[in-house]
DNA sequence: CTATTTTTGTACTCTTTCGCATAAAATAGA
DNA sequence: TCTATTTTATGCGAAAGAGTACAAAAATAG
């Protein structure tokens, strides 16, 4: 039941026993991430997580476990995607505002993303949900929350020694803004809110960190 | 059906023909909100608010319609209870940066408050609820977005007209700022963020709008 | 070729949920 | 008192949802 796979995972070695699986795990779950992220937890029911992956509900138990397990480790893919597709716009070697418009476009990029709509971003609506109950999901969310948080203060940080920034800039203050950014990137693009009326967000935000357009780069 | 009391509706005048009701439907409505307000649209069943309401099932078709329509009117008369209780706050005769910290202020209260933990922003919720699905939802979400924009759009072009702004102050991207503000309140309080992490987020915001403690204020 | 192991698919149970039907209760008017 | 009208209360019925039992299927080990 817990064990882990104690050979190696390398493709083609030492097969189970049993009846080979019909599915791959990865994007069975990617899939369920879909549905989930577009629905969120109370409205999406097994059926839509079987039709959307492909599998049963007993493969569904027998791969994931339950609807919650299922949440949790669609939550934590989702984080996953997330920090390799943002890891290396922050840890780009480019002009501070560059990076944190392009950060933020990437983030909006994401948000409006979806077959179906936009969708958002999946710790606001982990945190609107009555999912949020569950103690286990609500340190998802704080962590994701938190793990924003100090990411945008780590690039103010490096600014601010950068000297991109006024000796006497707060990073974490800076970094409360971008994070509320996302928040409210991610509101607005759940409520199918026009492209167009969103992207001044980006902008705005980085004109209120870096400062309006040109000016005072040097007091 | 959809007679909508053609008397006055004056409390002693003309009593209707038949069992009078045993209830208020306004307090009814308010209970209605809170648990919609703090388990969201699918989460909530008809049961929940048949207890929390105190009226069964066919009183609750009778008074307000179906589920959905329930949540409308819920919905409806929160954003009067936020429009009530905000108001006053933005047509405050007092320096900007008092008004803008006592408004974001008002609002973690607001997000904080709940018998069962803090509840956020009704908006917010809906947004990243599946009710958004809903097109007559949306607009409501849609509208409630654009009231707080506009709001504190005017607040800043009234303060940049009194000189508590710089001439060069664009109120609509300040207020897409605030309203950023708001946002970020609402997702960390629902993520039961403890108060005093949240707290900062105030006064990062506030400077961030109104300029640093009590420099630049003619620069 | 047989036994063992694991997954798959069907179908089942149990619970919850929504919406409504129906009868009893409470009031106004005749 | 009797009738018309409106609300309340019980509870029905159809549907959906979560989780599981069980047997068939498909692979490996010996």
């Amino acid at each position: 039941m817990v064990q882990k796979s104690t050979s190696s995972s390398s493709k083609t070695a030492s097969r189970r026993r049993g009846r080979p699986r019909a599915f791959e795990p990865e994007t069975a779950l990617a899939r369920a991430m879909d549905v989930f992220w577009k629905d969120g937890f109370a409205a999406t029911s097994l059926d839509d997580l079987s039709a959307a992956t492909g599998l049963n509900r007993p493969s569904l138990y027998g791969a994931f476990g339950d609807k919650r397990a299922l949440y949790l480790k669609a939550y934590r893919r989702y984080r996953e995607h997330v920090r390799e597709a943002f890891s290396p716009l922050f840890a780009e070697a480019a002009p501070l505002r560059d990076k944190l418009r392009r950060i933020l476009r990437a983030a909006l990029d994401l948000y409006l993303s979806g077959e179906d709509g936009p969708r958002g971003c999946f710790s606001v609506l982990s945190a609107s949900s009555d999912a949020v109950s569950d103690p286990e999901i609500r340190k998802f969310v704080g962590e994701a929350i938190d793990a924003a948080d100090r990411a945008f203060e780590r690039l103010f940080e490096g600014a601010r020694a950068a000297g991109e920034l006024p000796a006497d800039a707060d990073p974490r203050r800076l970094a409360l803004i971008a994070s509320a950014a996302l928040h409210t990137l991610s509101v607005r693009a759940r409520a199918r809110i026009p492209r167009v009326e969103i992207e001044p967000i980006v902008e705005g935000t980085v004109e209120a960190i870096c400062g309006p357009a040109r000016r005072r780069e040097e007091g």
